[in-house]
DNA sequence: CCAATTTCCAAAAACGTTTTTGAATAAGGT
DNA sequence: ACCTTATTCAAAAACGTTTTTGGAAATTGG
């Protein structure tokens, strides 16, 4: 059928409805200075007409886009799905509520994510920009508030002299750990997430100062750094059993190299949870399913997402700040954390 | 500390350059006709003074966003994960290497979904959009269509006379119910996903059609349609139990409902695979932990992503289509196909 | 009834690029 | 040497809005 149907700009409304230009464009933003009539006139003939403004233009003129971009990092897409997503639901929720557009940008590795977020800023893509997966020293973050640009981060930094939402690893290290102890164990394993990351030091911290507070020196024998791909957790349980180190029990950054240490543990003949205690954390969809059920650790990330979307508005509304909010993280008991002698405890 | 640092413009580099604005577009832009050294020379320029074209104004005038955008349905993002991400992994890797940007955006209801595809369309937010869960008769498309707008879909509609990529969902079906009518089963239920979902009709007939191959007629009865909030996989079991109506196998159009299923089936001490054979579509991460491991089908995400991203590449450089891509699973064999006695088949 | 506000709107400038147009110079053919 | 064609660049128009500026009409106060 027809021709292209050309789109009809806010010349056409102006003219089709007698106004100026100008008065058009201040009756759909919404100011004050024009007549309520003349308003709701305007409203409606761009609405027969179909009449949006254009995004490149009012962009230009404004320099607001009235877009939030969430840069996810490679790593999360892959494997930590769950946590991802429920966040990012949160953070959709409470900004557009605010009239403000998510938008979803990936990227594959560190250095990528650098640029990426350079591009997006120094083109102006974005009004603010939220991101995770923080280090201790991050220039991601350095840059960005050289820049005076706005951004929310989910986790810390050494300084951590920004907005970021966060949830407290280094409780969850120190209650894992020390749930352990309790339960009669001495020698007790910290498989860590990625050490590049900040939580995954604030998790070795926690795990740390509960063994010191109940008179256990820490052995960095018994600290094993994992990845997702290579030195998984199996791979560290190997280690840990092939060379004798003798752990009783095991807490680990994340159900995921929990899982992975459970498959080694039964490749060895040894069942995880009677033989050798777990703790994960994250509480992925697995966790309840597999085996005894793996004790571990569950975030609400929703309330993460609302708050980290929240923020990012306030800070848009001039809100000077700086905010910042820790989480704590639910226990969740099921089968795996067993005293050493293997009975069921409490 | 300091000022804001006034971001410098293209002018900028023409000044610096000591050449006039339109060669340094040009030549940044990888025009012919600009001499290689003077390409060199605004090229270092730009770097040293890190500019970089504003995203709106460059877009305002050449009325390309270089951007693709994935629209993704609420329901997506809460409970098929694993889904949707492997999808979107393949799509960015496709699209970024075609130097196109993807954005992904959020609906949370279907009419939100027409709303934000037409704001994204007529605002001129992208150029070429990306969305699944298509119905038989869809208005997006239609209108899209109408609009000579470029788009790509996961899932076909009734007439489906335009690009899409699909998983084929009646071979899964067909394949399915062929292989549980092998193993002795001839009342077997079918809890399909919602039906105004076109790949939800697809495999109902896959089912419907080996069935009546096999000589055995569809009993409406055993077919119920399933939703992930209400009227879940568990309450069509408890139906199909407390109503009598007595199959003795059971697919399932995805995990979820299967996972669902088995729950209630527990509960009415009926074990999943020796009492009540089960197979069902997707394979999420759960499903081979889940009791005795569940059979299902298993989708190349990754590699229907990748052609999505192509085919989107390919309609944004002209060519002309229609492209389509039917995309077939694989059967992944574990614990619960049982045959009607009990015992392991094959 | 006049001056001072306030309310409402129009004209024009501005946003930062890309594209169009055309001119100057260099190269090639006879 | 002269005409034609390629090459390389500059000037200016254009993209579609929002913002600034200012003026006319309506309202208020005395």
């Amino acid at each position: 059928m027809g021709e292209p149907a050309k789109r009809s700009g806010i010349r056409d409304v102006a003219e089709q409805t007698g106004l100026s230009v100008s008065t058009v464009s201040r009756a759909l933003n919404g100011y004050s200075d024009v007549k309520l009539e003349t308003r709701r006139r305007v409203e409606s003939m761009a609405e027969q007409l179909g009449y949006r403004a254009s995004f490149a233009a009012s962009s230009l003129r404004s320099k607001q886009t009235n877009t939030v971009t969430f840069m996810v990092s490679k790593p999360w897409t892959k494997f930590v799905d769950p946590f991802f997503l429920s966040l990012l639901d949160g953070v959709e929720l409470s900004l557009q509520a605010q009239g403000y557009a998510l938008q979803i940008i990936m990227a594959r590795e560190y250095e990528t994510e650098h640029e990426i977020i350079r591009n997006s800023v120094e083109r102006g893509r974005c009004d603010g920009l939220l991101f995770g997966r923080t280090r201790p020293e991050d220039e991601r973050i350095e840059w960005l508030q050289q820049r005076g640009f706005p951004f929310v981060t989910v986790g810390r930094t050494d300084k951590s002299d920004h907005d970021w939402v966060d949830v407290d690893h280094y409780k969850i290290g120190y209650r894992a750990t020390e749930r352990l102890i309790r339960l009669g164990h001495a020698r007790i394993a910290h498989l860590t997430t990625p050490l590049r990351y900040t939580y995954s030091n604030h998790a070795l911290h926690g795990y740390r100062d509960a063994l010191e507070t109940h008179g256990i020196g820490h052995d960095p024998a018994l600290e094993i750094e994992c990845y997702l791909t290579r030195r998984t957790g199996a791979d560290a349980v190997t280690e840990l059993i092939t060379r004798g180190i003798g752990p009783t029990a095991i807490f680990c950054g994340n159900d995921v190299i929990a899982l992975s240490a459970m498959e080694a543990m039964r490749q060895f003949g040894i069942r995880p949870g009677p033989d050798m205690a777990l703790i994960g954390c994250d509480d992925i969809p697995v966790a309840a399913h597999v085996g005894m059920g793996l004790t571990t650790f569950r975030q609400d990330l929703d309330a993460l997402g609302m708050r980290l979307g929240r923020m990012m508005v306030a800070k848009l509304n001039g809100d000077a700040g700086p905010h910042q909010q820790l989480i704590d993280a639910e226990l969740i008991l099921r089968g795996t954390d067993l005293p050493q002698s293997g009975g069921r405890a409490e």
